[in-house]
DNA sequence: TCACCGGTTGACATCGATGTCAGCCGCGGC
DNA sequence: GCCGCGGCTGACATCGATGTCAACCGGTGA
């Protein structure tokens, strides 16, 4: 900064008001020394920024998972990228973490708030019974709870309507004749499966369908088979099944095919989530379009707002979109 | 801190000075700083200590790609999966950034050194022609390459043997009696993907194999169906490909299974890269198993040996390993 | 002639750690 | 009785920015 000044020819002071767009300075030396400063290639330490009260200009995301279950889904790269498109404008960095379990995610969240080492940070996959949200807000640490309903305890919220894309679901396949369907979830502590499962219930009722169910898995691609193989055993096999995932749901159609059962002839599948999985399977799959990029531009934005000051709130992202392609059609003799 | 030397009723230095392990306090003393600490939940605020010289307490990762090809590998988070487990025992944090492209990668390291953001990177997916190791010397940026064949302008690398590894397949499918193999190859500006294809040629020639090349792709689904298309339509298609990720080949299988042509019984099929996509499709695929999370760790114990002044070397992880499922077989015929 | 103005300076405090250094206290040995 | 030493204190500088404040300079209007 001293040299900035120097080759600027005024002083510290000046440089600093020039700068950080404060009055003080004249438009024209403000000019020079943001000319000077590109040219020396200067920029200030976040260090000494976030020592002088400026804030670390980090935000944190941690992902607690254990590491063999990790990232067959493009969801969460895809997720980031659009959090940092937003990020990258402010220039905001993003600590990423990896850790086994939500209680290390809450240790990780005290560590990095004691250290100064993030503003805030973006807490995904929330859960019915969710420690995270209580740790964040009595540290008074920022927060956006991304695919959270309501904002409460300072925390905003991204909103994902899991309820009517599985109302949409339901009502696509019981409008082409479906009677049996089960739902095969993923975690049954995750937050959104909650809200999926309730929500084919409810659908079921009003629809009439008394052979509706939801079974829960842990996301991988072994149960996923092995609970489809199950249901195909039985005496009354559904006629449709929707996955929650598009592991889960590759992994269902593979099960099928290993029992010579055509697909969609016999079985209609569909998958929650879009992604080449769904283009890589035969046939490809029928699957609940959302736009994780979007989402994680959303979210960086309302965690931005929230830096700013702004009072926390709960933004919403559209409904996921039902994309029809060639694992549903009407079931056999529908 | 204050604090913490209040409560022990020692003054600041001595607090500074059982914490940081250095002479100065008796052994009792520090055993009581440093459950006060414990016990208050103090913790360094890591801005002023990178201030006063300690660095940042952080490392760097850019992942250069554009957003829609991005994430279906499980490699990478598997990959950041092992690299933290090293990191968390040194309490360093990861700065994680996914940007466009390599030029965006360079500014970023510049910013981040500018910034004092970073002690050090780990550079992913090198180059053949590629200007970052340039970039990270000129700055003086420690930095891993991760998959760097040589260690030069003090950087370190962690080598991996592509053309080991493409010689047994190589080895191993001529053994089934392969005589036409098709190498469908990632981007070819990558070095590895440079390494696999000169190694592939040279073992054609030593096997004396005329019937032998590569052809490269961007790593997507699409151009893995496209290429495998055009590969069956030609008059002497191939009887086995080997395919440089798992999307492409289960992209492969995908297009074979389109024109009905039965794997392995008239083709078969290897990835280099092993995940639960191999085993997501019919039928289960031999693969090159690697392990990213050992690669990851090996990388980022190579960097914290760099950042402890150790000088650049190049370490080694395993050869890849060929896991043989069911789509390799004899050619038809063979 | 003087007060006022915007633009600018230079000196100093602040953030929270590390590093250094003189000096203090009490205990043991010569 | 004095020296030396381990253990500890307290004051100060340092890192690189931000923030504040009194003061100064040249030009304008009253």
């Amino acid at each position: 900064m001293k040299d900035v000044a120097e080759r600027a020819g005024v002083s510290e002071s000046a440089v600093s008001f020039a700068l950080n767009g404060r009055p003080g300075v004249s438009e024209s030396t403000r000019e020079r020394v943001r000319s000077v400063a590109e040219e020396l290639g200067w920029r200030p330490s976040t260090a000494a920024r976030a020592l002088s009260g400026e804030g670390a200009a980090t935000v944190g995301l941690v992902l607690a998972r254990p590491a063999r279950t990790l990232g067959v889904e493009p969801f969460f790269l895809q997720l980031v990228s659009g959090v940092q498109q937003v990020l990258a404008e402010r220039r905001l960095g993003l600590l990423f973490q990896v850790v086994e379990d939500v209680a290390a995610e809450c240790a990780m969240y005290e560590h990095w708030w004691a250290e100064h080492r993030v503003d805030g940070v973006l807490l995904v996959d929330p859960r019915a019974e969710d420690p995270r949200p209580d740790v964040l807000a009595s540290l008074g640490l920022p927060g956006v709870v991304v695919g959270g309903t309501e904002s409460r305890q300072g925390l905003s919220s991204v909103w994902i309507d899991d309820a009517g894309a599985m109302a949409s679901v339901a009502e696509y396949l019981h409008a082409l004749g479906h009677q049996r369907i089960t739902h095969v979830a993923g975690l049954p502590e995750l937050a959104h499966t909650q809200r999926r499962m309730a929500s084919l219930r409810s659908e079921a009722e009003r629809l009439d369908l008394p052979h509706v169910r939801s079974l829960t898995t842990d996301y991988s691609d072994a149960e996923g088979a092995a609970v489809t193989r199950r249901l195909l055993d039985e005496p009354d096999p559904p006629t449709a099944v929707v996955y929650d995932n598009d592991v889960l749901a590759a992994a269902g159609v593979a099960a099928a095919a290993e029992r010579r059962l055509p697909v969609p002839a016999r079985l209609s599948i569909v998958s929650w989530e879009d992604s080449v999985l769904c283009r890589m399977v035969h046939p490809w799959l029928t699957a609940l379009a959302r736009d994780p990029l979007a989402l994680g531009r959303v979210a960086a934005e309302e965690l931005t707002r929230l830096l700013d000051g702004a009072p926390a709130r709960t933004a919403g992202v559209p409904v996921p979109r039902l994309v029809v392609r060639e694992s549903t059609a009407h079931p056999p003799g529908g």
